[in-house]
DNA sequence: GCCATATATATAGAAAACCGTATATACTAC
DNA sequence: GTAGTATATACGGTTTTCTATATATATGGC
């Protein structure tokens, strides 16, 4: 499954998804729970968009107990990477992805605990 | 009026509008008419998404004559340059942008004569 | 003035994308 | 088995985006 270039920026196009990128190309790994607190988005929302950049090749999935952890997917074209990389740092400082996760990562503790209230 | 992000990436989510930026990005300046040959599409169609372009602040455009050419815009954040230029690069040889982009320009001669038949 | 070329925009309809709510599935602990 | 947490998906409606056709504007040459 190659992934297209056009399909590559019609998956940055939507602002969750992009925010769900950058929030992986910055901390690694993450669990649905995690991203979804980091965005103060519904639930569902998330997993929507989260299914979308699945299939269409751009993140990987791995299960853990009850907890499904996303990843930038390992084997994305380099310069697809890069893009991400670049886009990352540009907006690291500019526009906060997340809202304060550091602290909500040492509060969540996983994997052994419940990281959602 | 700065560009941000999210509308830098739903500007290039179009294929259309990817695909004028891709040849912007490789060719420096190009009128309307021969960005309209190189695609082979109707004139509106890419119009309009240059207006798009143009109102993102993306690309500049510049009269000369009858013609007005475009280009990526000089005071794009560097990031964003980059990004266009990882995209050309990677897709210089895998995806052809234009149809016989060099043999459309050798025969345009522009200015001064008319390049679309 | 008229005619041709180049480019832009307006309009209306079709297609795609996004959303929230509700529900289904999977795992863990008891 | 039941209950609770985590995640995914299905459904229906709304909004956005793209399209093609038609028309308008601008320039150049006569």
């Amino acid at each position: 499954m190659t992934l297209a270039t056009d399909d590559f920026f019609k998956a940055l196009a939507d602002p969750t998804r992009l925010r769900l990128l950058m929030l992986l190309a910055c901390e690694g790994e993450l669990c649905v729970c995690e991203l979804t607190h980091a965005l103060t988005e519904i639930q569902p929302k998330v997993s929507r968009h989260l299914g979308l950049l699945r299939t269409a090749g751009l993140v990987q999935d791995r299960r853990e107990g009850q907890w499904i952890f996303y990843r930038i997917h390992p084997q994305l074209p380099t310069w697809m990477g890069q893009v991400l990389e670049q886009t990352a740092q540009a907006n690291r400082k500019a526009e906060p992805f997340a809202t304060d996760l550091r602290k909500l990562r040492s509060m969540a503790n996983r994997p052994g605990k419940a990281c959602c209230a």
